[in-house]
RNA sequence: GUGGAAUUGGUGAAGUGGUUAACACGCCGGAUUGUGGCUCCGGUAUGCAAGAGUUCGAUCCUCUUAUUCCACCCCA
């Protein structure tokens, strides 16, 4: 038997239901945003991940779907969303536009990672990218529109993690300032910060074994080194994001593992799912250099990505789930040939006057349609026999109240329609 | 990439080195002469992840592989 390759999945049934109501949701949330769909490839060329990425980060060191096509083009399986719409705005020149880009996308990704419950070798992300502005109202709008649409998926105790790594020389200067005081401290670190310390130093800060440790409870935090500047504008985020109601607390060790962010970095979590790391829902922050790094002009973004994954894990266990079941409007049942054929056409008719109808495709006897027509949760019975259909009038029976009532046949569509 | 635990039907699962692999749900059929959902009766894995080995004999022991899950790593 062929199975399904490791860490993939089949989405069907309830969790199909679920994905199509957080897609409804997050494009109707996007929409009142005025955020625009963009949709990129799933593939790009390997470049451009190993340069927006950053080569510190795993997801580009050893976790990409690299592959060469038949033109001996090297190319890799989107491992994130920025990248490929940063590529995007350069390439199609958007920035010449005067207004602020603002686009969301929602859309499969690829990490060769060994998988666990909310996290797969291929998994959705849904997110924004907002291209060409550096006003903190957009910092503030960006997270305010991920705390939104989380809560509008009815996921409760959210809280926003928050920080600040400023500009490019604030960044630099704070980094070079944990280098130097992590460097005497060495041996006190980990194995894995040992090596951090080295590749990303930053990353030490959120370390589950040394993060409770003394030695990075004191350590030197991003916001004491901010320039006015930085400090200024990080402020104004914290100022909208109140006036949004937001809640968000500073945490100085959020730091984020891609190498593009500089000033504003936040996660989301649900704090009654706090079990482990799957609690973070999404993430993200603003990457200025990330543009020129690209090739493209000086200009400004920010984004985050939220996991779909994670987010039906944690629906699954709300009331929500339980409920989602499948409903139609009517189920046409027939037995013998006369009758299927005006099934067909009644069918046909009510399904294209917008009513969700099913009938019978498996010969099954009246007993086995009606216990269909009950799996289907159908509103309304339409139970069709010869001597009616006669007279051209069809039994249609409320499966709620199981009154029946004989319509006319040409009335059928309005009947059904007024009682829905 | 590292360490650990699992894998029995459509589903949840019990179980044993030796005739027919419990039980429950679901599904199918019948009682109900074409109007169900209750009840009762019957049918539902020549099969216990796959392959190899040990054995007179393995679903049960051993090994390999695959997948899933947990912790780490990383990240959404």
């Amino acid at each position: 038997m062929i199975t399904k390759p490791k860490g993939t999945m089949d989405l069907v049934g309830k969790d199909a239901l679920l994905y199509t109501y957080i897609s409804h949701v997050v494009s109707n949330m996007m929409t009142s945003y005025n955020y625009e769909l963009i949709r990129t490839p799933l593939f790009e060329n390997s470049e451009l991940f190993h340069r927006s990425v950053g080569k510190s980060s795993d997801i580009v060191r050893k976790e990409t779907y690299d592959f060469q096509d038949k033109g001996e083009r090297n190319l890799t399986l989107r491992p994130e969303g920025t990248a490929g719409i940063v590529r995007s705005f350069i390439e199609n020149k958007m920035y010449a536009s005067p207004d602020t880009k603002k686009f969301y996308y929602n859309g499969t990704m690829y990490r060769y990672e060994r998988p666990q419950t909310g996290r797969m070798r291929e998994f959705t992300q849904f997110g924004v990218e907002v291209l060409g502005s550096n006003d903190p109202i957009i910092d503030a709008e960006v997270i305010s529109l991920q705390y939104r649409i989380l809560e509008e998926l009815h996921i409760s105790d959210l809280q926003v993690n928050i920080n600040s790594l400023g500009d490019e020389e604030s960044r630099l200067k704070y980094r070079e300032a944990l280098v130097k005081y992590l460097e005497p401290h060495k041996d006190e670190l980990c194995p894995d910060c040992q090596e951090r310390l080295k590749i990303n130093p930053l990353r030490c800060l959120d370390c589950k074994i040394d993060g409770e440790k003394d030695v990075i409870k004191k350590a030197p935090k991003t916001i004491d080194y901010l320039n006015e500047d930085s400090k200024k504008r990080f402020n104004k985020v914290l100022e909208y994001l109140d006036l949004l109601e937001v809640d968000y607390e500073v945490n100085p060790s959020i730091v984020r593992g891609l190498d593009y962010y500089d000033h504003t970095v936040f996660e989301i979590v649900s704090l009654s799912n706090v079990s482990n790391e799957h609690s973070v829902l999404g993430a993200g922050g603003r990457y200025n250099k990330l543009i020129k790094e690209l090739d493209g002009p000086d200009s400004y973004g920010i984004g985050f990505a939220c996991g779909v994954e994670r987010i039906i894990e944690i629906l699954k266990t709300i009331d929500l789930y339980n409920n989602l079941e499948p409903q139609i409007d009517c189920f046409v049942m027939y037995v013998s040939e006369e009758e299927k054929l005006h099934a067909l056409t009644i069918t046909q008719n009510l399904r294209l006057n917008g009513v969700i109808c099913e009938t019978d495709s498996q010969n099954k006897g009246l007993k086995g349609q009606f216990k269909e027509a009950d799996r289907l949760n159908s509103k309304y019975l339409i139970i069709l026999n010869n001597e009616d259909l006669k007279k051209g009038l069809v039994n249609v029976k409320d499966n709620a109240t199981k009154e029946e009532e004989k319509i006319d046949i040409d009335e059928i569509v309005e009947y059904i329609i007024g009682n829905l």
